[in-house]
DNA sequence: GGTTTGACCCTAA
DNA sequence: ATTAGGGCCAAAC
């Protein structure tokens, strides 16, 4: 386990219930500002091998763009999401502005207008 | 060690 | 709405 990685999940733990981010806010927000690859590439290794909520994380369209692995897949993350109250439009599709967790001060406006 | 691929993001047409 | 191209970085060939 890296400290990247422990860095992730701390981050995802702390997405509240029916809340979303996107990879690149995850990204921006451990200081790594153009790593939104990284983020999946890393969420996509951990294969549940730690617990955190982990469809709380999508891609900053507000989309679902998970290819799944032998633990998870896009089918279970629409329904965790939706078990939270998190309205999933068309098969994969999030109102994200309207769900996005925003804590305090540590996102760039750059990447999150408005 | 170069190339390809990916749970991404942005701009432009 | 869709496509194309660039940037990003790590893993896998």
């Amino acid at each position: 386990m890296t400290e990247l990685q422990k860095r992730v999940i701390d981050f995802v733990r702390t997405i509240p219930q029916g809340k979303v981010v996107s990879y690149g806010q995850v990204a921006v927000t451990l200081g790594i500002p153009r790593g939104a690859r990284q983020v999946g590439w890393i969420l996509r290794g951990l294969e549940g091998a730690v617990e955190h909520p982990w469809w709380r994380v999508i891609n900053n369209e507000g989309r679902i763009t998970i290819k799944g692995n032998k633990h998870h897949g896009p089918l279970e993350q629409r329904s965790r999401l939706v078990a939270e109250g998190i309205e999933v439009t068309d098969g994969f599709k999030i109102a994200i502005e309207k769900y996005r967790y925003r804590p305090k001060s540590s996102i760039s406006p750059q990447l999150l207008p408005m």
